[in-house]
DNA sequence: ATAGGGTTAG
């Protein structure tokens, strides 16, 4: 800026700026506020707000708002300039207050207003205050503006209000790629995933043009389905249809295979990728600690140290002591979890990853120890925690330490069933029959009715899914019948006995076994013996934890049918063959 | 001038 430059008016800062914003240019936009304190130019808001853009754009969010503060007058503009800016760096609460300065200062909110202060609201978790925004959009002229209603239905859905998010989506004069992602991805991540699928074939038949944010968000749940042929297609699709290969995509896909199982090409993806995020790296490991692979985890962890490239967050952490846990690599996992809690990495550890070490000592039958861990950690226990512990006395038949986490348990999560279960069967392993009878009343007045059990299977590309003792898919009557005959089988060879006290129906034994036999994951496995050529393992997905029966029946069918077998349940997969499981039975 | 949807974990 030279000499001539002095006497610079409205047109010539405009330009200058609007350069330095198409630029990004911060010292250009420093140089140019420099000039005009020295020639004493009072800027109009028109100009401050370029400026205050400017300061967003680079990423400066104090000194935007130090200008913003500074405006003796503002508009609609710069307000939202300011509210997105915040919006845009995670700061939410403050942009949600920027918004209540505005409506005081008696500026009226525009569409930009409404569709940015929406993604705060969803961002901070505040949906009834997003619900009361809602109502001043319904009285504004905005309500049709597609920005403001793809926003809408993110704020609905991510409150997990679906059917809201479907009418707002449905109530849209037009649609385009962003809302229609918004609503397929809203399902997703409310684990919705069947919905998901069968929206995105429709809008797709209905001409829509997928970006690769739709596909992520289809991936999301094509790996809840475990739907492998699917997401395979999905693959080469993307692959064809040349779009630039972005992070996010490839994360999906990474996530996508290791939930089908199939963590070589879920791998192959990982090595390739020329850029990682944290998220490609939390994604592989979860891979393998879901498939009990704990070496993997432990070398993956090493390699990111080592390459130094991305911090792990604690996400990473977490996935690491689960691996160790259930990777069966308990000693590694607790020096881990050392080096982690003298902060060589700077992350804090909350009361999952303290939950994490409950774990790994009660898998190496440390039960007094964790016990103790716990009293002494600094967190006040909750029910995930004294569940873990439970879990880890059921399987080395503690009954002392089981009576305490039990205790706590039947009073934290008075509502969860399968704490009944596991406390019944431990007081009935010591004969102690009268505990029992009371923990199967108070089951009986408290516990509610948990998520229905399910189970699935890919053929013919389609998802079979049965219910527990279902009698609605075509082929039912074969189902029951190779149920029966499996069981058979297995009593016969491998002295399978059917675990009774699993059932805490008051039926008589017939009854039971009836009950254990219908389960859902018995179900799939034996349409899958039917349908699934011999050569071929089974893979069977469930929505729960696999029971201890079911787990059981397993194994001996693997054994005696000599099949592979992979169940996926809701905490990890299970690799069964030759009669023994990857889990080391332990879930 | 200012705006909307996305990947991992629990």
């Amino acid at each position: 800026m030279s000499k001539q430059g002095l006497n610079m008016k409205f047109k010539d800062y405009n330009d200058l700026l609007n350069e330095c914003v198409n630029q990004k240019s911060l010292r250009g936009g420093q140089r140019v506020q420099a000039h005009m304190i020295k020639t004493q130019y009072l800027p109009p808001v028109y100009l401050r707000t370029r400026l205050i853009v400017l300061f967003l754009k680079c990423e400066v969010l104090n000194d935007a708002r130090m200008l913003f503060d500074e405006m003796p007058e503002r508009n609609v503009v710069s307000w939202t300039a300011m509210i997105s800016g915040y919006s845009r760096s995670g700061f939410y609460s403050e942009a949600l207050c920027l918004f209540v300065g505005l409506l005081r200062s008696g500026t009226a909110p525009n569409e930009f207003t409404f569709a940015t202060v929406l993604t705060s609201c969803a961002g901070a978790f505040m949906f009834e205050y997003g619900r009361q925004i809602h109502a001043l959009i319904v009285k504004s002229p905005f309500g049709s503006n597609i920005y403001v209603g793809s926003s809408l239905l993110d704020l609905y859905a991510k409150a997990g209000k679906i059917i809201e998010a479907q009418s707002v989506f449905e109530s849209l004069p037009e649609r385009d790629i962003v809302s229609c992602t918004a609503i397929i991805s809203g399902y997703a991540q409310l684990g919705l995933h069947k919905d998901a699928l069968e929206l995105f074939r429709k809008l797709h038949r209905e001409g829509m043009v997928s970006n690769y944010i739709t596909y992520a968000s289809l991936l999301t749940a094509l790996s809840g389905l475990a739907a492998f042929e699917y997401g395979r297609q999905v693959h080469t699709h993307v692959l064809r249809s040349k779009q630039p290969f972005y992070i996010v995509l490839q994360n999906s896909l990474i996530d996508m295979y290791s939930k089908c199982g199939n963590l070589t090409y879920a791998r192959r993806i990982f090595d390739n990728m020329p850029e990682r995020t944290v998220v490609s790296w939390n994604a592989i490991l979860m891979g393998y600690t879901k498939h009990g692979n704990g070496k993997a985890v432990v070398d993956l962890y090493n390699m990111m140290k080592e390459e130094n490239k991305v911090k792990p967050d604690s996400t990473t952490l977490l996935t690491v002591l689960s691996g160790c846990s259930h990777g069966g690599i308990e000693n590694i996992g607790l020096e881990l979890f050392d080096e982690m809690a003298n902060g060589n990495d700077g992350i804090d550890l909350g009361i999952e990853h303290y939950g994490c070490v409950v774990d790994l000592l009660g898998r190496a039958g440390k039960v007094e120890r964790a016990l103790q861990f716990i009293k002494d950690m600094p967190f006040e226990p909750n029910g995930a925690i004294w569940g873990s512990l439970l879990g880890a006395c059921r399987a080395h038949m503690n009954v002392a330490v089981g009576k305490i986490a039990g205790a706590r348990l039947v009073e934290t999560e008075p509502e969860n069933s399968g704490n009944y279960v596991i406390l019944c069967n431990l007081y009935a392993s010591e004969g102690n029959w009268d505990e029992v009878r009371k923990l199967r009343d108070l089951m009986k007045e408290k516990a509610v009715m948990k998520e229905p059990g399910k189970s699935w299977i890919e053929f013919g590309h389609t998802l079979h899914t049965f219910y527990a003792s279902d009698r609605s898919h075509p082929r039912k009557e074969e189902v029951f019948l190779k149920v029966r005959e499996l069981s058979e089988r297995v009593k016969e060879a491998a002295g399978y006995i059917p675990d009774l006290s699993s059932v805490l129906y008051d039926v008589d034994e017939e009854q039971k076994e009836k009950v254990l036999l219908g389960h859902s994951e018995k179900l799939a496995l034996a349409f899958g013996m039917i349908s699934i050529c011999d050569a071929k393992p089974i893979r069977i997905m469930k929505n729960l934890r696999i029971c201890v029966d079911c787990h059981n029946f397993a194994k001996l069918v693997s054994q005696v049918y000599k099949r592979e077998i992979f169940i996926r349940d809701k905490s990890r997969f299970h690799h069964i063959a030759s009669g023994m499981c990857s889990c080391g039975d332990y879930w």
